[in-house]
RNA sequence: GGGCGCGUGGCGGAAUGGUAGACGCUGCGGACUUAAAAUCCGUUGGCCGCAAGGCCGUGAGGGUUCAAGUCCCUCCGUGCCCA
């Protein structure tokens, strides 16, 4: 009998070999088997990996050796999003290339994530800022141009003045640069957008036939689409020969309009205060606020008065026209009128500048004359001529009717969605593929010039682009007219990269398209994406919508068939940490703390205060290294650790007791297998045509034990899969095989417990099904069959009730009918104990599941 | 301020409207050991009881139901997203 010890770094490091060495997971398209894409958010290449890629990348190898094991041909690769700023930084600050900084975090990186035993086919991995992969998106941006996708216009953006960039509005926090911290700047800039405004309405409507996205992010995208019924009419202005245009959602507080307000870059502005005192000033103040909705929303609001009145036929007053830093040229028509009685912002607005706020819908308690807050809420109009006495919704419809009949205005259909603008003025970025020329004007780069490659002879001593100052770079010649050009110098968004790289991953190495008709056809037939997509909340707009519309944008360039990307979605929770801080309230890593009965200290013996468990961040120090934790307890543990507490989609909290439990049970589990099987009867032996009673019970949590284990896989419940495992160990362990048949049955949940492991922990999983004397891998084996005879029990226990209070519990044969059932729990002991001195008014007999007796 | 979600033992968490607390962590008791570690066995929601058993219990309050952690309403706390 054998009671070594399961040697963890020898054991993980076989089989990873063998696996490899056997190309187990390198896939190519197989017409016989159905196809199973699972793909995790590739990663930033930041150097090292982190216990959230840990738990991503541990949960879709789950998926895909659960979905290989059950016959699907699974692709499962993986790659590197590999743009972006973080490389530029280390330049700066290191003097490193950003290349070399990447292509060394990658290569770290990947020696990681092949150490966690990951079922992906490294054949297909990819960077993204390798000019084999960002040549195909500079096609692509060729042809959004052509279709008039991509277009380019001049837009007001965040200016980070440290860094020297734009930022997108996620970026800047309270009014400040995400990274620099400096105050926001607003800049007119010529930048290329794409137009994912025309797609709003089917990105939409598309929401609807994913149903195997959480609802959250369905929700969320919803928002941020934003669609919004309303009116756009036009307003005169007094003593002036042009009209205001302006859009509403809310057309039927058009009787409570107390000014008008145009946004500060609306052409309109300028000219009706341009000379007047103090304007440009007013202008300036405007420029240090961002131009996010929540740094408008947080802002002061200022408005500048004209002097203009507006009028409409409408409305028998005049209002005054104010230029306001809360109205934006993008949203609408960059004008509103302001109904300070039922908006907050108008609300502040008209206080501070003594503007009347006149009530015209009153909520269902009635009018309340003077407004102390804005009411915002639904109700029925007041002070409003021919609409008082409707509700909200028929006195919108009723002014939209009007304006239509007038001539003055019309209903329409608005966005919050914006166009997404995709230039950065950055270095380490795919190059924007079109040139600037005197006398052509915007011409894009010949087809057979791409791919635009970065220079590699660049410097970072300087703030700004290194593209713009590179001494030749940029200096090229007019592909339509010959004659001196420069080209453009931005560079493209990273999350353009990420738009598409779940295409790239079926042809990966193509050298004409992104991806070759054949393997889309396999791989992302028309209706199904990648089956099963997981990653970070996070992405729940940006990127997930991005890379939406960007399906959509292939396709109608005839790329693709497919419209949506990711037909099933899982977004896991974030793993958290407790925090710890010395006496001087300085950060403390986990790694250095020593915790004894409840009282922390450093490695220095000083005293320790444990904080909360929160998201793990370098600053709060409490974060743990996935190597440090590879290394000392294997990769089995870690992911058994991260798969068996917490339901995937909750937030994770590491511990050490958790980690070490894990380790436990996999040493457990080496002794179970160990222990046993000297006495099993060979692989494969015939079952037995019949079996003892202990036996039976054995078989029937066994049998049990697989559907539970792969309904709860296929249910993202791994933390249920994980305890019904434990169930069948437990039950394995006290077994005390005495026959032939006994044997037979220990072997069948032995290698049952095996296979259900191997999901989850592949390298113990694997070791063990050698032990049970197997040959093959079982890497490829198939999962095993549920025998559905067994799930059946014979005897069940229910619980009996008087007046809906648990007074007994009574065992039965499964299929008791309801009279039977009434008469045993009627003669259980205590139940006749309990209804001594009341009368039976009725029996409830639900067979199999409950007796409610209730009593008078 | 709006939208979405969550609130269950000391802790992480189970529970098609039908035996609340599966599975695990921790704690406690025991075995093995010269001792410790490891391992194994038992126990572990609270209160009362020698026991049989009883009472209480899923954030608070109300409601629907034979039966509510689960459904409905109000409130409190908390998290995320949008503002």
């Amino acid at each position: 009998m054998s009671t070594q010890k399961y040697d963890i770094r020898t054991t993980e490091k076989k089989w990873r070999k063998i696996w490899e060495d056997r190309s187990c997971f390198t896939v190519t398209e197989d017409p016989a088997k159905p196809k199973y894409y699972v793909l995790e958010m590739f990663p930033y290449p930041s150097g090292r990996i982190h216990v959230g890629h840990v738990r991503n990348y541990t949960l879709g190898d789950v998926v895909a050796r659960y979905r290989r094991a059950k016959g699907f041909n699974v692709l499962h690769p993986m790659g590197w999003d590999a743009f972006g700023l973080p490389a530029e930084n280390a330049a700066i600050e290191r003097g490193e290339h950003p290349a070399k900084w990447t292509y060394e975090n990658m290569a770290a990186m990947r020696a990681q994530l092949q150490s966690m035993g990951l079922s992906l086919d490294w054949s297909r991995e990819i960077a993204t800022c390798d000019p084999s992969y960002y040549r195909h998106e500079q096609k692509m941006f060729l042809d959004f141009l052509k279709r008039g996708i991509a277009y380019r216009k001049e837009s007001v953006v965040n200016w980070d003045p440290v860094d020297n960039t734009v930022l997108a509005n996620e970026q800047v926090i309270d009014g400040k640069g995400w990274r620099t911290g400096a105050p926001v700047e607003r800049r007119k800039l010529s930048q290329w957008f794409l137009k994912i405004t025309d797609y709003a309405e089917e990105l939409l409507a598309e929401l609807k036939n994913l149903p195997r996205w959480p609802e959250k992010v369905r929700i969320m995208q919803e928002n941020w689409i934003g669609k919004s019924q309303g009116l756009q009419f036009k307003w005169a202005i007094k003593d002036h020969a042009e009209t205001i245009e302006v859009f509403t959602t809310r057309p039927n507080t058009l009787f409570g309009a107390s000014f008008l307000a145009l946004a500060p870059d609306h052409p309109l502005s300028k000219k009706l205060a341009e000379n007047k005192p103090g304007f440009e000033e007013f202008i300036k103040k405007c420029q240090s606020v961002g131009t996010s909705e929540e740094a408008i929303a947080q802002a002061e609001k200022l408005g500048f008065n004209t002097g203009y009145k507006a009028t409409h036929p409408l409305l028998d007053r005049e209002v005054p026209v104010y230029v306001a830093n809360f109205i934006l040229m993008d949203y609408g028509t960059g004008a509103i009128f302001g109904v300070p009685a039922h908006d907050q912002r108008d609300f502040d607005f008209a206080q501070k500048y003594k503007l009347p706020v006149l009530e015209v819908i009153a909520p269902p308690e009635g009018p309340q004359g003077t407004l102390s807050e804005p009411y915002t809420g639904p109700g029925t109009l007041v002070n409003s001529q021919f609409l008082d006495g409707l509700d909200s919704d028929a006195a919108k419809r009723a002014v939209i009717e009007r304006c239509e009949k007038n001539g003055t205005g019309f209903g329409t259909t608005q966005f919050r969605l914006r166009d997404w603008g995709v230039s950065r003025q950055r270095y380490w970025g795919c190059p924007i593929p079109v040139i600037y020329c005197d006398s052509c004007g915007v011409v894009p780069v010949a087809e057979k010039d791409l791919p635009v490659t970065l220079p590699e002879d660049v410097t970072f001593d300087k703030p700004g682009n290194p593209l713009d100052r590179h001494p030749t770079w940029k200096h090229t010649t007019c592909p339509s007219c010959g004659a001196k050009a420069t080209r453009e110098t931005d560079t493209f968004d990273t999350f353009f990269e990420s738009s598409w790289y779940q295409f790239r991953f079926c042809d990966p190495r193509n050298d004409t398209l992104p991806i070759g008709q054949d393997k889309a056809a396999y791989w992302m037939p028309e209706g199904r994406g990648v089956e099963q997509y997981i990653g970070g909340v996070e992405h729940a707009v940006l990127h997930l919508l991005y890379a939406r519309f960007f399906t959509k944008a292939m396709r109608d360039c005839g790329y693709l068939k497919i419209s949506e990307p990711f037909t099933g979605l899982f977004t896991q929770g974030m793993v958290t940490h407790e925090t710890y801080q010395n006496e001087k309230g300085e950060w403390v890593f986990p790694a250095d703390v020593t915790i004894e009965n409840g009282a922390a200290t450093d490695k220095n013996g000083n005293t320790v205060t444990i904080g909360p468990s929160i998201k793990m961040s370098k600053s709060k120090r409490n974060v743990v290294d996935p190597d440090d934790i590879l290394e000392k307890y294997g990769a089995d543990a870690a992911r058994l650790f991260i798969l068996s507490d917490s339901p995937p989609e909750r937030d994770l909290e590491w511990t050490e007791a958790g980690i070490e439990g894990a380790w436990r049970y996999i040493n457990r589990l080496y002794r179970l297998i160990a222990e046993s099987r000297d006495n099993l009867p060979a692989a494969g032996v015939a079952k037995p045509t019949a079996f003892e009673s202990e036996a039976a019970t054995l078989r029937a949590l066994t049998h049990r034990a697989i559907a539970g284990v792969s309904e709860d896989i296929e249910n993202f419940h791994m933390n249920k899969a994980v305890a019904r495992i434990r169930e069948l160990s437990n039950a394995i362990s006290p077994f005390n095989p005495q026959s032939i048949s006994d044997f037979w049955t220990l072997r069948e949940a032995l290698e049952t417990l095996v296979k259900l492991l191997n999901p989850m922990m592949p390298h113990l999983a694997e070791e063990l099904w050698q032990m049970l004397g197997h040959t093959t891998l079982l890497t490829d084996s198939p999962w095993p069959e549920t025998d559905t005879a067994l799930l059946k029990a014979e005897t069940v226990t229910i619980g009996v009730q008087v007046n809906g209070k648990m007074r007994a519990t009574i065992t039965l044969p499964a299929n008791t009918d309801a009279k039977e059932t009434e008469n045993a729990a009627l003669a259980e002991p205590n139940i006749q104990r309990a209804l001594e001195g009341h009368t039976v008014r009725k029996v409830i007999v639900v067979p199999g599941r409950i007796v409610n007796v209730v009593v008078g």
